[in-house]
DNA sequence: CTCCCGATAT
DNA sequence: ATATCAGGAG
């Protein structure tokens, strides 16, 4: 089975076990949605929900993040973790949105990358659930899982996202990142993956192997 | 490559 | 005790 073949198969049995995979941070607007992803590094995405159901009430725009005060946002997003320098880079990202892009959140890669906090998995994450363009969003669980099943061998997240562009149709891409996700949550773990009832072991180099 | 860092599962 | 959590910057 060649690499096409082995991904057409992996997005039927993707399709068949995850089939209502979405982004599962809360957000109301793309400017939530940024902030919140910046939030998430290193830290589950249901305790970075905690934060913004009081934080997005607190701060409403790019505006009141732009002026907030620092030890006080330091605070407010503590029990996320690097929590001073996300608390900066929200600060200095929200000045740049409210300089530069009128108070929006931007819409093409070097854009969003140019905003503190912000790098490629960020940046793809907002062009993909917010703008719908291709987008393959490297994150933790995204590159173990096609390292373990074997679409990469590279370490470098931007490699990675280079190797599955190549391999995953643009139109899968995004979502078979959110399945990778939702799969390395619930069955693909960093520690003791399930492989005895894994959906996808078939397509899998590394089945029972981990 | 190193640092940032609290919360949680194992 | 230790590994890991939808990473990014210097």
């Amino acid at each position: 089975m060649t690499k096409k073949e082995r991904v057409l198969k992996l997005r039927e049995l993707l399709d068949k076990a995850y089939p209502d995979v979405k982004c599962s941070l809360n957000y109301t607007t793309p400017l939530e949605m940024l902030i919140a992803t910046q939030m998430s590094a290193q830290c589950t995405d249901a305790r970075v929900n905690i934060i913004t159901e009081t934080l997005f009430k607190k701060y409403r725009n790019a505006e009141d993040f732009a002026n907030a005060d620092y030890d006080e946002l330091c605070e407010d997003i503590k029990s996320a973790g690097f929590y001073r320098n996300k608390a900066k880079n929200i600060i200095l990202c929200c000045q740049r949105l409210i300089d530069v892009y009128g108070g929006e959140v931007p819409d093409t890669m070097e854009d969003l990358t140019s905003l503190a906090g912000t790098g490629r998995k960020t940046a793809n994450l907002v062009l993909g659930d917010i703008f719908g363009k291709p987008a393959v969003v490297v994150d933790t669980h995204c590159k173990r899982i096609a390292k373990r099943i074997g679409l990469t061998t590279n370490d470098d997240p931007t490699k990675v996202e280079m190797d599955l562009k190549k391999i995953v149709p643009s139109d899968y891409q995004l979502r078979m990142c959110h399945q990778f996700v939702a799969h390395g949550r619930a069955v693909c773990t960093a520690r003791n993956p399930k492989c005895a009832v894994c959906p996808i072991k078939e397509v899998c180099k590394s089945a029972g192997k981990c």
